[in-house]
DNA sequence: ACAAAAGTGTTATAATTACACCCATGT
DNA sequence: ACATGGGTGTAATTATAACACTTTTGT
């Protein structure tokens, strides 16, 4: 921090930095979610002007008293009742002209949901609407440069770390996990050493019960060894067989 | 971006948005230097009051013209008179009480510099000095978190991507390059599997003249062949055996 | 001739890939 | 009985890790 500019202030008989632009702070959300069938993005379309009936991310301005990851768990919670999702800081963007309207830093979180758990939460208030992941439509500002970071980032820190089963709900099957790996890479996998990579990471947990929705034989829950997943969350798992044409 | 409070500024016909909190935004570089022995880091001394004689990142806050990125390279610039080296976004730092003399959002950004080629250049008004890598002082506010995250995201990021080749001059030996490594993971890492891996990734170019400084038979000099460092640049490759234990 | 770092080679083990087949069940 | 997705097995290939020795040259 560079400190030359700062005074005293006499009042208050503290050091501030004086003659320097104070700008908006703004945090705004890519939210994942997956239904255990396609993977999506939670947009809401403004209902006001400036910028009407276009779709955005939901964000908020940063408040006096709390910190940005704060700031990003309040704007979640306020748009879809949820808390203690998976969120993570994804990047700060600052370009001059990024708002048109006043000049905001951004700082972008993205955060990874079950939809299943959590659609009847969602507030109503926003116009919030899911959507396939390949098929959102145009956003404000440099927003859509934030999904692309997002999906980015994902597939990234996919490929080696369990982040994915943020995305299921408590009970799932292992041909949904391909299923959602496979639309987070655009890719088929196949079943047979995804089974075994998946079984080898010793995450999972075997359950009794079958889901026979998606076929006659039906597939086998299972759930997450939490423990495990927390001790293995750092530790590198090579998930995707060919990591190679990510984007870092 | 949550827009419900903006309002039209009848002076400029632009929308605005009112009622919020405007925050001081600064960007803080964690510089990270070679000199083809030992790994350094180059800190700041506070000459002026506030915070005197404390060690700390260089910093700067940002101005109405300049986007963050842009920002860090006016401040790397300003210490240390370098243009093009490699900058990377850390994160956006932006506790409350992260700096007691006033609110303000930080964006962290780190650098990997060739110290050899650039020491002469360095802005003797800021008390700049380098520092190993393990012997760096106490630091104010939160920007020894910074410098932490930073390690970790260059030992991260250098397990799968050349990005270390950033810190070596043009003309380098593989003993220098794997004594870098070997100082970012403080690990011992042998030399002959460590010359194979390198040398498959095609990322070398041998020249002819040897360096005689460090042994009495000598390391021949290599290159980088720049359009394959391009190139593979966000491949996947394994540089370090054991990449287990880093904390994302 | 010897010390000290540079550089080359080999082999065992483990991980990854590319395959083909059987299983369970609702219709 | 058969179609459909679920699940198991195996063999070839490739990558990794562990290891020892030879080379060069200044002193």
């Amino acid at each position: 921090m560079k400190l030359t500019k700062a005074i005293k202030d006499k009042s208050q008989g503290k050091y501030k930095y004086a003659e320097q632009a104070h700008i908006l702070v703004a945090v705004d959300c890519i939210i994942f979610g997956y239904d255990g069938d396609e993977l999506k993005i939670l947009l809401i379309k403004r209902a006001l002007e400036p910028a009407k009936d276009q779709w955005s991310l939901m964000g908020g301005f940063i408040e006096a008293n709390e910190n940005l990851y704060g700031a990003a768990e309040r704007i979640l919670h306020t748009l879809t009742g949820l808390e203690e999702v998976y969120l993570e800081q994804l990047k700060a963007y600052g370009d001059p002209e990024r708002d048109p309207f006043e000049r905001t830093i951004s700082v972008a979180y993205f955060a990874l949901i079950d939809i299943n758990k959590y659609k009847e939460q969602i507030n109503d208030a926003y116009q919030a609407k899911w959507f396939l992941i390949n098929e959102a439509p145009k956003l404000i500002f440099d927003h859509e440069k934030m999904v692309e970071k997002a999906k980015n980032r994902i597939r990234y820190k996919a490929a080696f770390h369990p982040i994915l089963f943020e995305l299921l709900p408590r009970k799932f099957t292992i041909p949904q996990l391909q299923n959602l790996y496979e639309q987070v890479y655009n890719a088929k996998i196949d079943n047979r050493n995804f089974i075994r990579k998946v079984n080898s990471t010793g995450l999972l947990i075997k359950l009794a019960e079958k889901d026979k929705s998606s076929s006659k034989r039906g597939a086998f829950y299972y759930k997450l060894d939490l423990n495990k997943y927390k001790a293995k969350f750092s530790s590198f798992i090579n998930f995707i067989p060919n990591p190679e044409n990510f984007i870092l």
